[in-house]
DNA sequence: GCCGCGATCTAAACAGTGTCAAGTCTGAAT
DNA sequence: ATTCAGACTTGACACTGTTTAGATCGCGGC
């Protein structure tokens, strides 16, 4: 780093460079560089390997630059965890249309899905349920993962065989708390590495997802359209 | 603090101060005043808003009295993290001894049992399950946390009547993992704040333990001791 | 043409953190 | 009585997030 400024003692104060965007000052696309490098550093290190100086290292400015983007710390996890959201949910509305009319297929899709993508991005799945990591009153957020939520309680509905505006029955409710419980609880416990123990024993690596997941969804009463 | 040693201008080296313990050098009990500051201060600030100098602190030490008894801060978390798995094991324990013969029961109860130690010892709880802010090498940690999962695995061979030490057959190892993510989604939603807004529409404060895991925890499909 | 101006970023500082190296104190055994 | 190992303190270092004041940029209005 200090090599490429040894050469020139100062910059040189012309009005334009030859090249146009050759150290811009402004570079324009902080933000969406601040929000990659929180990405692929909460990856490498985890959410609490997150630290605000290291992330505006890789983005090559200073550590008071995310401030005006971001306000603070938890205004940048906020976005990422914004983000994270909304592929999540994503994720559950396509895997609810791939389950097409048969209702109980959409909760199976949906489940599958919410474990896949915990396990496929294991960072961004830990910061999204970390509250104290992120600001709780954003709306944009809050409104992503209610989206998501959604998508989860339409397929009960379904299941249940209710109307989107007919209030959830007891019974509905205890299902979509019990589904929610098991894929929340089975996406904590394999990113906890809790299950990777057995997974050594019983089959190999993709065990988790390919045999764990099915067995223990197996046990859920829904009606399953796989047996 | 200062204004106590003001008086004096430095602290009088008579062989025996008047009172024996008056302000002993050793206090002999620092270990235990550590790990109980500790566990209050998960309470109140979290996991996160823990700090080693803050522990210190409160005990009345210098910061780094706590390195000769736990060598550095994951030592002394591992310590918390351990006494909370041996609470833990032991409300598990004292739920399956609860379910007496009907092997039914004994899982309920510990499913219960799971929930309620989670919610009534959030910081104990969620520490235990944040392997990154303690040492996973240490092994009396390692084990009191296999004898707490030792416990819903018997309970789960019971169900499925298997004997000890017969192998675990893949249909009672999917029960296990549906039962364990269940009641452990189920502690870490209800944690994170999650049924908060659920619980304030569909029952007072207590509606999480009393009402919504009954309800979730029916639809595993276990013949139900309680129906 | 240029000039100001708001947006953007830097530099320096502050209070806080965990950990380490040295040094000081203490109680008890020798 | 002196030694001595353990318990603890002191001071330092490198790191963190955030704040303040100032430097720099690009763009719109004159």
């Amino acid at each position: 780093m200090p090599a490429k400024k040894s050469v020139s003692p100062r910059k040189p104060p012309k009005r334009k460079a030859a090249t146009p965007a050759a150290r811009p000052y402004h570079h324009g696309d902080l933000r969406e560089k601040l929000i990659a490098a929180t990405e692929a550093l909460i990856l490498e290190r985890g959410v609490d390997g997150f630290s605000l100086r290291e992330v505006a290292r890789r983005a090559g400015v200073s550590p008071a630059a995310p401030a005006h983007h971001f306000g603070d710390t938890k205004g940048l996890l906020s976005d990422v965890a914004r983000l994270g959201f909304k592929d999540f949910g994503d994720a559950l509305l396509e895997a609810d249309r791939r389950g097409g009319n048969d209702p109980a297929k959409r909760l199976d899709e949906q489940g599958i899905a919410y474990v896949t993508f915990a396990l496929k991005n294991p960072a961004r799945f830990a910061l999204m349920f970390r509250h104290d990591k992120y600001d709780a009153t954003n709306e944009a957020l809050h409104v992503v993962a209610h989206r998501a939520f959604n998508a989860l309680e339409g397929a009960i509905r379904a299941v249940q065989g209710l109307a989107p505006t007919d209030e959830m029955t007891e019974d509905a409710y205890g299902l979509l708390l019990a589904t929610w419980s098991i894929v929340h609880g089975f996406a904590h416990l394999a990113l906890g590495g809790e299950l990777d123990d057995a997974a050594r024993t019983r089959g190999g690596k993709d065990a988790i997802l390919k045999s764990f997941l099915p067995l223990a969804l197996k046990h859920l009463p829904i009606p399953s359209p796989r047996k």
